[in-house]
DNA sequence: CAAGTGCGGTAAAGGTCGTGTAAAGTTGGG
DNA sequence: CCCAACTTTACACGACCTTTACCGCACTTG
């Protein structure tokens, strides 16, 4: 479910490999074609050559950097590009957006986020996404859309805030299994879990609220003291 | 995924010789590959040229320390990394972590806990695990699955802390044979018996309330007086 | 066979650590 | 400047682990 005709080809340009790499996999579930450029120099000759359909850019990356990479490809393309960002410059921003980027996205974010500003580009932009997008996530009463981050339980909206999302869309994903604290700090908030960070505890517990509890008075996500959080199939 | 024979290849980094040997046993029963570095400088050394799946990474070694290893490692490679460290120094764990370490485990520690580390590190990175690691054990009604450190009694799901099952897991692994307290100790939590150590006796009291007996009224596992215990068969 | 010795079984006490959750503090977008 | 969302802080609770204590039993010794 990788490779098909009509894919949506992604070039992430970043020299995290960690990030790319865990971006890959996400963004290769959601049906995108993903390619990787890990510098600058690599990042403009793959635009140039491979058909590319838009393109996720660090602006820090060694060689050439980001900002000077959207300048030489807005010089002979119009291709969306989403500008990836340390957390605190605004100015990098300001001066991504002049220059023609479509978006703007501060590092660390979660990947499903990243998705799905990117489809929101895509839309905006005209793309024929003519993929599975919108493909919805499903686990026993729980229907996730990560095309617009929203959720229903027994086919009733919930109402949930973005990281709540991004959590659940974590768990959603692994349903019925143990997933760690450390995959789910990973996956939804795209960086790895510091010591005294309690945020995953924190929404888990709003999402709880707002899932209800089962038959038995059990929670529909169960926690494995220790190993990690589990979203219960029914 | 790098030999022909498709086994995950680990190296294990430390200068605790006593200890490699103990994890190079138990991880090969696990169907890794085991590699030995035992200092910071022969870790870098494996780690470039032979091709490595997975590194465990002691942050206290001679030569070059884990830190630095890790850093050097990072500079070229984006291989996952756990980190070994002596128990307390939180500092240490955050550092590592920031450096790009995957996951942390103190010392001492279950081979059995950090198989499953490893697994689930894996597991995240979406390594290709073509190789025997959701091996259950089997002895007599018992099932264990190392993979989530879960267990099964006649089908049933037992619940067991991660102590118990650490050490049911040693004796499941040689059931029918005699294991010595000292065996136990090692494996199970990772250091030698000192003298008025009773912490297995306890444990091993639980395990047995929740194992239940057998219609001779004896207990599931046998115990030999200053020689050991014995998991029985049917 | 009685007394002695030491190991093992187990209950209970104590401490530690992970987790749940409310509430305060911070941030960023409108 | 305000509000919603997010993060940080704080406290309570309970699971878990270790330690301690006491008891009984096996084995030894006289």
């Amino acid at each position: 479910m990788t490779k098909e005709n009509s894919l949506t080809k992604v070039l992430l340009a970043d020299d995290d490999d960690e990030l790319t790499a865990l971006l890959q996999e996400y963004l290769s579930e959601e049906g995108f074609d993903v390619a990787i450029a890990s510098d600058g120099r690599a990042a403009i000759a793959a635009a140039e050559q491979k058909s590319v359909d838009i393109i996720v850019l660090d602006i820090m990356m060694p060689r050439i950097n980001g900002i000077e990479v959207l300048q030489r490809i807005r010089a002979q393309s119009r291709i969306p590009v989403l500008m990836l960002t340390a957390r605190g410059d605004d100015v990098d921003r300001i001066t991504g957006l002049n220059l023609g980027a479509d978006d703007y996205v501060p590092k660390p974010c979660s990947p499903g986020e990243l998705a799905a500003r990117l489809r929101a580009i895509l839309r905006r932009t005209n793309q024929p996404a003519g993929n599975p997008f919108t493909a919805s996530v499903r686990a026993g009463r729980l229907v996730l859309h990560p095309g617009n981050r929203s959720a229903e339980w027994d086919g009733r909206p919930l109402d949930l805030t973005g990281t709540e999302f991004s959590i659940l869309e974590v768990l959603a994903r692994n349903a019925g299994q143990l997933v760690s604290k450390q995959d789910i700090s990973k996956r939804a908030f795209g960086e790895p879990l510091t010591p005294f960070d309690r945020r995953i505890d924190v929404h888990l517990s709003s999402v709880r609220q707002k899932l209800g509890r089962r038959e038995d008075g059990q929670s529909q996500i169960q926690s494995v003291r220790g190993q990690g959080y589990q979203l219960l199939l029914d």
